[in-house]
DNA sequence: GTGAAAGCGCTAACAG
DNA sequence: CTGTTAGCGCTTTCAC
């Protein structure tokens, strides 16, 4: 800790100018060995590291890029506590990854790959003072989970810096010079809803949708609604069941409304807007004494670890949660590059797959 | 992006001072209301983002704290690629957290708690060019893991802002002004191995130990030998194998060798320096024809999400990695506290915990 | 409550 | 290959 040495201080010592300090750092090359072995050894002894802020300063670049991603594991200090002393199956929801956590890696690899760092904020509320602003100012592009940051602020900053949405659709509200990566949450659930219909021959199917305002959930929703219309069944103006939450509890929750609701009329399929929701189901389902896939099927969406351990595996559409991560570092990177500022924004649609295990009737694999 | 408004151009657009709007920024209230609002609006208009370089050059601190980890998942573009095609489970090792995902949910909770943000970056080599040294100079302390910076660098940087060192044993060689959190490896190795021992009754023991280096394995090692040692078992050098790596492949070669080189002298019991492996090994177990626990008890070390879904479930040693960040955090704040830059060097050691399940012959639970 | 002036530690031309 | 000279955009006393 202590004083802080600064250039001056390792050119002093060294007997250079401050500038050949500088080069000794940002470009080894271009200053004779001996020398260089000097200043190096000069600042060994001062405990010199070079301050990456008069740097980016200096430069106007930070090499390092952002991300800024919900706030979601935060209803916890307490809730998480009493889980874990229990035991119980809820922090099931906090050991595996969440899609953040996949982005965050995505982004980590990709930034690395392109030498940069990658500064990541759970953003809290908008306005002067916030994260975000924060992250933005540290940042020489960044990407942001959709619905993470006030549209507003976004329009400011994105005049200043290259930014990304991720995920949820483009939104024609919001500043039109943002670049955007979404996957097809709409043809992987119409595709999915295809293969019980058609592939499995299944008719009375219920759909369980998302939160109210989750675009995602809405784009799935529609999908699979597009395949009923494709297969010539009833088009629904809405989900079955619309749950508060997307979890595990709340998937049993739908599972008990849509039986109580049927009386003998049980649904052969039940198609659910995620995984959690659909794993939770599966556990419901056995405790009303159905089996799956033979006496209901199950779907869920996402492509979580955890659905390929459960029993039966479930069938589901696999997002590509770790490239999403890498693409929108591709596109900083490129928007940093002398080309890119200028063009278009760009909005790039992330193909999903369907994973055909066993909750659906499939055999595994 | 254009030009990049500052200071002074939100100043003269709302006619006053570049002193005034850096106040609305850094502590609003003390500002009157009216000033303030001129200067938001000025700003909003122009696109004015405050840079997070000149701030933390002018302050001396960036509200940021940072994270080295090791380059783990790196060999991979090509056979990641491959294990993705094959749909193998070679990616069960990517699907779920790794240690480094823990420590960074950890630190990034954390983290926002105090009001900081995380730069993490996976290292490479030191040196300056590093990105050691970029991520050292851009934050106000950081949180490395065992052996992934030059201790040559540490010596280097850890004079000038607080570092901790996670999981590893202290390192003697090492600086001495750093603080440093490990968690119990040797305790709850000895634990778990005298639950076997006095608790199951085994005697037949094998322990299959880690890559050469790793001083987490080694420290666990040293449990297994004191408990035999408690128990008045023969005490060993070393471990029975000793992999090339700790994934799940190598744990079933492990078993294999072990298998082979014992003849009809089966072990009782196989006591693994991780999770991965003794998964591995739970498959290999079951290919030549033996149950476990009822042949042959197994367990781990980690406590990996994976280890409670697999039949039978992995009895094995917690340690508390998303806690190793969060006190990391709490341990870089509290250095950068007006009271902490003054103390002595810190050293915590984390409990872990022996947790029961299946594959050592308790039931659930 | 607000302004003026002096750096923070580095990079970036330009000379030599 | 190395030195000189200006700032980069903000925070900070210190006056007013």
């Amino acid at each position: 800790m202590s004083s802080t040495p600064t250039v001056y201080d390792v050119a002093e010592r060294s007997g250079v100018s401050i500038a050949t300090v500088s080069r000794v750092y940002r470009n080894p090359d271009s200053v004779r060995e001996k020398t260089r072995d000097k200043v190096l050894a000069a600042a060994r002894e001062l405990g010199y590291v070079p301050s990456g802020n008069a740097r980016g300063l200096a430069s106007r670049s930070t090499g390092v890029l952002g991300l800024c991603f919900p706030d979601y594991s935060d209803p916890d200090t307490e809730s998480e506590a009493a889980a874990a002393a229990a035991g119980t199956e809820a922090d099931d929801d906090h050991a595996f990854m969440l899609y953040s956590d996949q982005i965050i890696r995505g982004m980590e690899r990709a930034a690395r790959r392109h030498g940069y760092a990658l500064l990541i904020a759970a953003s809290l509320s908008g306005g002067p003072e916030s994260l975000v602003a924060k992250v933005a100012g540290r940042v020489d592009g960044f990407a942001v989970l959709a619905r993470t940051v006030p549209t507003e602020d976004l329009e400011v900053i994105s005049r200043r810096l290259p930014v990304v949405m991720l995920a949820g659709p483009r939104d024609p509200e919001g500043p039109d010079h943002l670049d955007h990566i979404e996957v097809a949450n709409a043809d992987g659930q119409r595709e999915i809803t295809r293969h019980l219909i058609e592939d499995h021959g299944l008719r009375r199917l219920a759909f369980v949708g998302g939160v109210e305002d989750s675009p995602d959930a809405q784009a799935r929703f529609d999908g699979y609604a597009a395949a009923r219309r494709d297969a010539g069944l009833p088009v629904p103006e809405s989900p079955d069941v619309r749950p508060e939450l997307m979890t595990q509890a709340e998937g049993a929750k739908a599972v008990e409304a849509l039986l109580d609701r049927a009386g003998t009329q049980v649904p052969q399929g039940i198609l659910f807007a995620n995984d959690q929701m659909a794993i939770g189901a599966l556990h419901a389902l056995e405790r009303r004494g159905l089996r799956v896939p033979q006496d209901v099927a199950v779907t869920g969406f996402d492509g979580i670890p955890l659905g390929r351990l459960v029993r039966p595996a479930l069938t589901t559409v696999r997002q590509p949660m770790r490239r999403l991560g890498e693409e929108a570092v591709d596109l900083l990177v490129h928007r940093l590059g002398s080309a890119g500022s200028a063009g278009e924004p760009e909005s790039r649609v992330l193909p999903v797959d369907v994973v055909r295990r066993e909750s659906c009737g499939c055999g595994a694999g």
